[in-house]
RNA sequence: GGCCUCAUCGUCUAACGGUUAGGACAACGGGUUCUCAAUCCGUCAAUCGGGGUUCGAUCCCCCGUGAGGUCACCA
């Protein structure tokens, strides 16, 4: 018995470098890659950069620098404008062959010139073919027309370079967004003309914005490189984003690159678009920034924070406050830690603890005086703060009696950390002048 | 409009043709708390409509309806 020769996979990822590449071109970039590296294939990144006019070396370094932040590591890299010679190889050889033929046309802009554009010569036939996710699906190729395939022998475009492309580099499975499924047909009317086998497609249901339509850059969609100055961890990113219109089947929602790999499977993909939802991203971030250890946590919030905040006090109330890095920064323009950096202004009938009155308040206030003046300014912490002020407290009616008037005083804010925290940050000094300032 | 595709909580989704239709995010409520945050517990919430097939449809078929994609000398 003859040994079935098991062929290797070999996925790519196409995009070309004229923007900035947002979430849903790097989930068709992650399915590809996970479903390469599950089935031990090799994936390939390859710069469709035939339009010259568009393409810019910026966009392309985005995208590759993307992918290597997300720890999606490809096998090779190929750059469409190196291949036209394979091109026009093709083209001439279908020209030679009757597939395709040169047409004497006038320059669609208008400037009278005649060019020798190469149209496909289209048999004008139904073309089916099996999609991993949709299925099967025919479309006829008649509306399709000579379809152009290049604007001369050395300008090949798209349709020709994609499918020339995928046969050289030996793809076998084309993963890539439904806005291509409509370029099929044509795709594989070309394959046939030229002799290169057809392979396996994947079309990925889109990934749509708030307004139920499809991402893009106008109504905001953002390239991936601004979540990682959002202060994302691309691990957060890889898992999230993995999860937008795919999933393994289980309870289970964070998985590491290496758990994504072994239970990723192109069959399990949503077949209908999925809403890409931003507060779970955050939320997977969270969980993420969650399991990483207290000195890094530590050395990222303090990174972000201005120089009169540099307290590591700060960073566990801080932590608590955001999902991502970027959020301390955010806090800090909000103005939410100003009551560390100078002494409140506030309406002081707020100091009032709910059904409390002016006479109790300046009691707890001078009580608060009293017990943290006992400490020395070596002691003023915040278990011996919380240990004084909760004494006295306690035996008052409740203990917001004493904490809400101090905690106010400290910091005039409504809503804010407690006020053992404040203190110790503060000081003594500066705590003990607030709260005489208070009475 | 033509062609292609899809349809489960607000969102992401799970469920050999047999489940009280499950989980997560969000929302809401509660415990803990001086407030906020964090944390724990809980609540609300869905099979688009109509016909079939079947002992039995979220699941299979048909028709509606709705949604998305696409109609370049861009990719």
């Amino acid at each position: 018995m003859s040994e079935e020769k098991q062929v290797k996979i070999v996925t790519r990822f196409a995009p070309s470098p004229t923007g900035f590449l947002h979430l849903g071109a790097y989930r068709t970039a992650i399915f590809s890659y996970l479903h390469a590296k599950k089935n031990g294939g090799r994936f390939i990144l390859r710069i469709e950069d035939t339009d010259k006019e568009r393409s810019k070396k910026e966009f392309e370094e985005n995208i590759i620098e993307s992918l290597k932040w997300l720890g999606l590591g490809y096998d090779e890299l190929y750059r469409q404008s190196k291949n036209v010679a394979r091109h026009k190889f093709f083209l001439e050889k279908m020209i030679k062959e009757g597939s395709a033929y040169i047409s004497n046309e006038e320059a669609k802009d208008g400037t009278e010139v005649i060019k020798e554009i190469v149209r496909f010569k289209n048999p004008n036939i139904d073309v089916t073919f099996t999609d991993v996710i949709k299925g099967e699906v025919t479309m006829n190729t008649k509306d399709l027309g000579d379809f152009v395939l290049a604007k001369n022998l050395s300008e090949p475009l798209f349709h020709l370079a994609v499918v020339v492309d995928d046969f050289e580099e030996g793809v076998t499975h084309v993963i890539r967004g439904e806005d291509h499924v409509s370029n099929t047909p044509r795709q594989i009317l070309i394959q046939r003309a030229i002799g290169a086998p057809t392979p396996i497609y994947a079309h990925l249901p889109l990934v749509l914005g708030s307004d139920k339509l499809k991402l893009s850059k106008r109504r905001g969609a953002l390239p991936i490189s601004a979540y990682q100055t959002q202060g994302y961890l691309p691990e957060a990113i890889l898992n999230g984003i993995a999860f937008v219109g795919w999933n393994p089947g289980g309870e289970q929602e964070i998985f590491s690159h290496d758990e994504l790999v072994q239970s990723f499977d192109l069959s399990r993909v949503q077949k209908s678009p999925a809403i890409f939802n931003e507060e779970k991203l955050e939320w997977f971030n969270k969980e993420y920034i969650k399991k990483l250890s207290s000195e890094e946590i530590e050395k990222n919030i303090l990174a972000r924070l201005p120089e009169k905040l540099q307290n590591k006090k700060l960073v566990s109330l801080i932590f608590e406050r955001i999902n991502k890095w970027g959020d301390v920064e955010s806090m800090v323009g909000a103005g939410e830690f100003d009551f560390f950096l100078h002494a409140p202004k506030y309406d002081k009938a707020k100091l009032i603890f709910k059904n409390s009155n002016v006479e109790k308040t300046k009691k707890s206030l001078e009580l608060a005086i009293k017990v943290l003046s006992d400490l020395t300014e070596e002691n003023f912490d915040i278990e011996n703060i919380k240990s004084a002020l909760m004494l006295v407290a306690e035996q008052l009616e409740t203990r917001g009696e004493l904490l809400h008037p101090v905690r106010f005083a400290l910091t005039g804010r409504d809503k804010s950390p407690d006020p053992f925290i404040v203190a110790s940050v503060l000081g003594k000094n500066e705590t003990m002048s607030r709260l005489q300032k208070a009475i």
